[in-house]
DNA sequence: GTGAAAGCGCTAACAA
DNA sequence: TTGTTAGCGCTTTCAC
């Protein structure tokens, strides 16, 4: 059980017969420093393997450099994609990333969010949970002037910059598609209404219904929680219904997956009795037979501009500029459960 | 713009008109403090929305209630569900997680160790590149008995808790398993020799050939990088070859899906001019047709078992127990590509 | 049960 | 160009 004790910079500074300040000047390469003792003090600190103690120096300067993120569940693929785009922007920043993740329940986001607050993160990137129906965990950050950033799944009520895709076209698309491949009854499953992104899918695909003057069924429009239960389920009252839908926008891949599973089951043929789609572009969903149609979107392309957008903010607190709604393109992919 | 001042236990300290320190000791529940104060303050600190300060507090405690994770990309959903246990378990102790990823690059290994270790994380978890072949940045922890943890892909050369799958074991069977349903003459795409899961799933194929008295053909051991360019590479080599496989053992599943594609294409039909398997069952593996057989690794297991076996070791720091390697259950999943 | 004081390791204003 | 000094906000002896 050998302990190595620590260096400091004092400890560099007795070595060396040199004042602490020197020391941690040298190694932060001022400017008002000799270029002699800088490489004196920097060939001691690689000599004795001194590393700096971040916590101290980010007590003293007020700043951790951290971004902290919280995200429904790290392990689904977008958001996956979204922290790999955040931590390889934050990276080539000298930013670190503490994620946490809120498992869509409300009572742990709070918690993730305060944790993370009481970290002293300089900025937050959030994609908030299905329960998220109040704002003053995240008030804390923007009352500061702490940069917050929402991404995909945003509060309405805060007001702070925002990475999104546009849902409601992309719902609009994915309908119409459906439209023009003949579908006459068209049904969609969608997610909680409370998240901008399901009530944005819904509403476009209501508004492609009424611009191709087809009618909505009841029952056609199902409001679920997307899980792998509730999805199976709605899709089953659809097919149960006295005229089933020719055709299913799903308001997620995996609730179009459970409904692929359905058809085969039933024998039912997709896309000849019902055609499918998704949402997402899960990676599954490319190599599924029939493959799925689906919206794609550019996750890691999202993680990534929100850290640019968020380190902007950090080094340039006083920025006035207002806060943006930064809006990526999605692309419909169109595959064989809807051809 | 408007920017509110934080609250510091002296703010409290002042309004109550007692000490900084009994503000603290109430804070955190000592015992030699009264209930009534005790309460005062809390009631104090909640009606000013006082948050301490964990920068400071992990500076004078030298502790960071922090645990760092370094994967390879987190984008894959071994790592991602990996990381999500971590998280799980980390958060009902208190532990933050900084994850950082690798992108199987050492040099950017190197740098995201040092920078954790820099930010004084109390533990660390990892799972080796495909790169690393140096320990040196590992033994900054190990050598000042910083707790350590790999987890799936490891230093050998590291003394330290490991939590790991049976690669050996896993290779063994998923080979016998196309023995036994008649393959003759199997082939293996492997992955890098320089980590133990590859070498070992390797060995464990090797080990079941000559168990059932099966040769190893020429150019039936491919070794590449498992890249998506590699594998589809490597098998059209293989099924180039005078005397093609009848059954191909890939080192993981995107080979393997590589494969199924290359075998659609070129009319081969699987299982039965050429059975598949791979190796993780990604997501994808169980809804691709035909289904891909592998073998299932507990990735949220072992981040969670991770998360607990570190945080122990973190908490007791005069722990004598001597390293362990866990080694978790896989489970052989037998699917379309190889019945 | 409470307070005074020291200090974690670093940075930065001010002096020299 | 370098040194002195004073904290950042918290915890924790050591007194009382």
């Amino acid at each position: 059980m050998k302990k190595k004790q620590e260096i400091t910079i004092h400890n560099l500074a007795n070595e060396l017969n040199i004042s602490a300040s020197t020391v941690s000047r040298a190694l932060s390469d001022n400017s008002r420093i000799s270029k002699k003792t800088r490489l004196i003090v920097q060939q001691k600190a690689l000599e004795l393997g001194y590393r700096p103690n971040v916590l101290a120096a980010n007590l003293r300067s007020k700043k951790s450099n951290t971004i902290g993120v919280v995200v429904p569940r790290i392990d689904r693929y977008f958001f996956a994609s979204a922290i790999s785009g955040i931590e390889d922007y934050a990276w080539t920043k000298g930013f670190n990333v503490i994620i946490s993740q809120s498992n869509d329940l409300l009572a742990k986001e709070v918690s993730c969010v305060h944790t993370l607050f009481s970290n002293r993160v300089d900025g937050m990137i959030a994609s908030i949970s299905m329960q998220t129906n109040d704002d003053k965990h995240f008030r804390l950050f923007s009352e500061r002037n702490i940069p917050l950033l929402f991404f995909d799944r945003f509060c309405p009520s805060i007001d702070c910059d925002r990475i999104v895709v546009d849902d409601y076209e992309s719902g609009y698309n994915i309908t119409s598609h459906l439209i023009s491949r003949g579908c006459k009854r068209i049904a969609h499953i969608a997610g909680p209404e409370l998240l901008n992104i399901y009530k944005d899918r819904k509403e476009g695909y209501l508004k492609a219904l009424s611009d191709f003057g087809l009618p909505l069924y009841d029952g056609y429009l199902q409001e679920t929680r997307l899980t792998k239960e509730d999805g199976p389920q709605a899709f089953h009252r659809l097919m149960s219904l006295p005229v089933p839908p020719d055709g299913v926008f799903c308001g997620n891949d995996t609730t179009a997956l459970c409904a692929l599973e359905y058809c085969k089951k039933n024998n039912l043929k997709v896309p000849q009795d019902v055609a499918l789609t998704g949402f997402s572009d899960e990676p599954f969903s490319s190599v599924v037979t029939p493959s799925l149609s689906t919206v794609r979107q550019p996750g890691y392309q999202m993680g990534f501009q929100a850290a640019q957008k968020i380190i902007h903010r950090i080094e340039n607190a006083n920025l006035t500029v207002l806060f943006e709604k930064i809006v990526l393109p999605t692309q419909l992919i169109v595959r064989d459960s809807s051809r």
